[in-house]
DNA sequence: CTGAAAGCGCTTACAG
DNA sequence: CTGAAAGCGCTTACAG
C-alpha cells in the first residue's frame, strides 16, 4: 500500500520536493516552474502511480476539506435522502461529508462529535437529538463551525435549517378540519424537541380557531417502542365509544406505522377516517385513497445547510461568525384535488 | 479552532511529549510512566480540553482507521440499511465508515475511488457499477484491502459478499409456477453486471425446467429511464390480445415503479397477475394482498463485509491476502401462507 | 522512570 | 526559475 511520495518524484529528477509539490497541485502560476521541468515532473508522477496524501496535506493545512454530518437515523428516507443532497453539494465545493448516525441516542451523539472533532471535519451539519444541548453548545463555544438541521435549540445560539413546523402543522391540521373531522388526533413523538412541540401547538391553535379547542387529543409515542405504543394508542382511539374521525402524523415514520395498524383494524381510510402526515411517503401511493401529506423542500434544507456551513468555515479566521437561521416553507400536497 | 496540542501539555508540565504522549494513548503499561506524573498530564489534558488530533496520528501511523464505502445509491433503502449495518459493525472495531454515492455512474466510482484513496482510508467496501472493472482491477493489482458488496466481477480476482442470485430467482420464479402462471414475464435492468445476468438464469432455468421453455419473456429497463421504461413495458404486456398471469421483479426499485404502473391500469394483484419481487418493501403492506419476496440477509451481508475487510487489514503486511467469496442464503417470503 | 530526536508527506515562506 | 529548511501533531525506537 506504501505509495509513491513527493519525495521519491523529486529524488528521481534530482529537484526539490518544493518544485514537485508546487506543479502537482497546480500552483506553478507566474511561469515559477519552467515547463520542461513541469511536463517531466506530471509524467514521472503518471508513471510512478503518485497518489497525494491528503492526510499529510490536511495536517499542514490545518483543514481537512471534510464535513461531519451527523443523522438521527440513516436507515429513515427523509434523512438518506437528505445526506443525499448534502453529499452532492458539498462535493461542489470540493468537500468530502462523513456519515453518521446516532440513532436519536444521545450518548451516541457525544461519542460521535469527539470523533469527528479528532479527526478534524472542518465543521459540523448536525440533526440533533433530545437532550442534546450540551454538546451542541460545546461546539459553539470552541467555535466550531455548524449548522444544525431540521432541529434546534432556542437555547444555544448557532445556525440553523428548518422548515416552519408549526405553520405546517396548523394548516395540516386544517385541511382535516375543513374536510369536516370534528375529532381529530395527533400522533407525535414523546419527544422535547422544539420542532416537535411546534408540530403540536400547529395542531393545538388550528383546533382552537375552528372552535374545536375542547377537543385536542394527542398521542405521544415512544421513539424506542413505536410499534407497541402505536398499535395500543390506535386500539384505544378506535374502541367502542371512541369517535375519531382525522388524524394527523407528525413525522413519516409514524405515519408509516399508524397507518399499517389503522389498516390491520380494518378501519376504511378515509372513509371511517381522514388522514394528512408528514412527508412524502412512497408506499402510501399503494392505498385505494392518495393520504394528503407535508411536503418538505429536502433537496433546499440540504444546500442551504451546506452553504451556510461552507461560509462560516470559511469566514472563520474573520470576524465574529453571523449566526443565520433559515426556515423554509414546506407546503401541503393533496393529491385528491 | 486551534486546539491543545500534546506540545503544550509538555511545556505546561515540564515534561516531554513522549511521555505525554505515551499517557494519553494509553500505552503507560509496565509502570513506565510513575504515577503522579501520569496522573497531572491526565489532569492538564481534561483542564485545556485536549483532543487529539487523528490526522497527524494517522500520518505517523500509516494508518487511518477508515473504511470507504461506496454505494451505488444511498436513497435506496436497501443501500442505507446496509450502509446502516456496516457503520454499527465497523464501529465495534474503531473504524469510522466514510460514504459516497456513484448513482450506478462509472465516472463517479472513478472519482471516488481517488478520493478514498487520497484521504488514506484502509480499505474498500464498494457496491460496484457496471463497466467499473478496471478500477478495481487496479485495487486489487495496489494490494489495497477490498470487499465487494451485493455484485462482483467473474474476471477480478477479490473478496466478495453476495447472494446466491441465481437460486433465489430460480425459487422465486418456482413461486409463480407452483401458483399455476403460465406466462411469466421478468423485469430486470438492462445490465451487465454478473448478479443480474444470474438473477435473468435463474428465472430461465426454472421456466426450463416447468416446460415453459419456449416463453421467456425478458423485459429490460434502463436504470435512468426506470419510469418510462416501466410505463412503456407494462402498457405492452397488458395491451389486448397478450396474456400475462405473473411477473418477477428483479430488484425492490423495479418492484416499486413496476407494482404502481400495474396498479394506474387498474390491473388486479393477485387475480389478473401474480407478483413476486426482489427485496422487502413495506410499501406493499399497503396492497389489498401481500406481495412474495426475497429477502436478503442485509444484517449479515454488511457484517461479513466489513469482518472480511478488517482481516484484509490486518492482514496486510504478512502472506498474499486469501481471496474470500462469500454467498448467503436468500429467503422466499410469502405472507399469504 | 524519562527525554531528545527523527520522521510520516505535505506546503510555504525565505533565500538565492 | 529553483532549493533548503521548517513545521503541522503525533509516535516510537533509542539512549540514558
Amino acid at each position: 500500500m506504501k505509495g509513491t511520495s513527493i519525495k521519491d518524484i523529486a529524488k528521481k529528477l534530482e529537484v526539490s520536493n518544493a518544485t514537485v509539490s508546487l506543479v502537482l497541485s497546480g500552483k506553478d502560476k507566474d511561469g515559477r516552474v519552467s515547463k520542461e521541468v513541469a511536463e517531466k515532473i506530471i509524467a514521472t508522477a503518471k508513471m510512478m502511480n503518485y497518489q497525494p496524501n491528503n492526510i499529510a496535506r490536511s495536517l499542514r493545512m490545518g483543514h481537512s476539506q471534510t464535513i461531519g454530518l451527523i443523522v438521527a437515523d440513516i436507515s429513515n428516507s427523509f434523512f438518506s435522502t437528505l445526506a443525499f443532497y448534502i453529499q452532492e453539494e458539498a462535493e461542489k465545493y470540493g468537500y468530502t461529508v462523513i456519515i453518521t448516525n446516532t440513532n436519536e441516542s444521545v450518548d451516541k451523539i457525544e461519542t460521535m462529535i469527539n470523533m469527528f472533532r479528532n479527526r478534524q471535519v472542518d465543521g459540523f451539519l448536525i440533526v440533533p437529538t433530545e437532550y442534546s444541548e450540551e454538546y451542541i453548545q460545546k461546539l459553539v463555544e470552541d467555535h466550531v463551525p455548524l449548522v444544525l438541521i431540521d432541529r434546534y435549540f432556542p437555547s444555544v445560539q448557532c445556525s440553523y435549517v428548518v422548515i416552519d413546523n408549526y405553520r405546517a402543522s396548523l394548516e395540516a391540521t386544517r385541511l382535516l378540519i375543513e374536510q369536516g373531522c370534528k375529532d381529530i388526533v395527533l400522533f407525535t413523538y414523546k419527544n422535547l424537541l422544539p420542532h416537535i412541540l411546534e408540530r403540536k401547538s400547529g395542531y393545538m391553535d388550528a383546533l382552537a380557531y375552528a372552535g374545536l379547542a375542547e377537543k385536542p387529543c394527542v398521542k405521544e409515542i415512544r421513539y424506542s417502542h413505536i410499534s407497541e405504543d402505536i398499535d395500543k394508542s390506535v386500539d384505544e382511539l378506535f374502541a367502542d365509544g371512541c369517535k375519531v374521525d382525522g388524524i394527523l402524523f407528525a413525522t413519516n415514520s409514524l405515519s408509516m406505522y399508524g397507518v399499517r395498524s389503522i389498516m390491520r383494524k380494518n378501519i376504511a381510510i378515509p372513509n371511517d377516517v381522514k388522514i394528512v402526515c408528514f412527508d412524502k411517503n412512497e408506499a402510501f401511493d399503494f392505498l385505494p385513497t392518495p393520504i394528503p401529506y407535508v411536503l418538505q423542500p429536502i433537496a433546499e434544507i440540504g444546500q442551504k445547510a451546506v452553504n451556510l456551513l461552507i461560509e462560516q468555515i470559511k469566514a472563520k479566521q474573520n470576524a465574529p461568525k453571523a449566526i443565520q437561521i433559515l426556515k423554509l416553507a414546506a407546503t401541503l400536497h393533496n393529491d385528491l384535488l
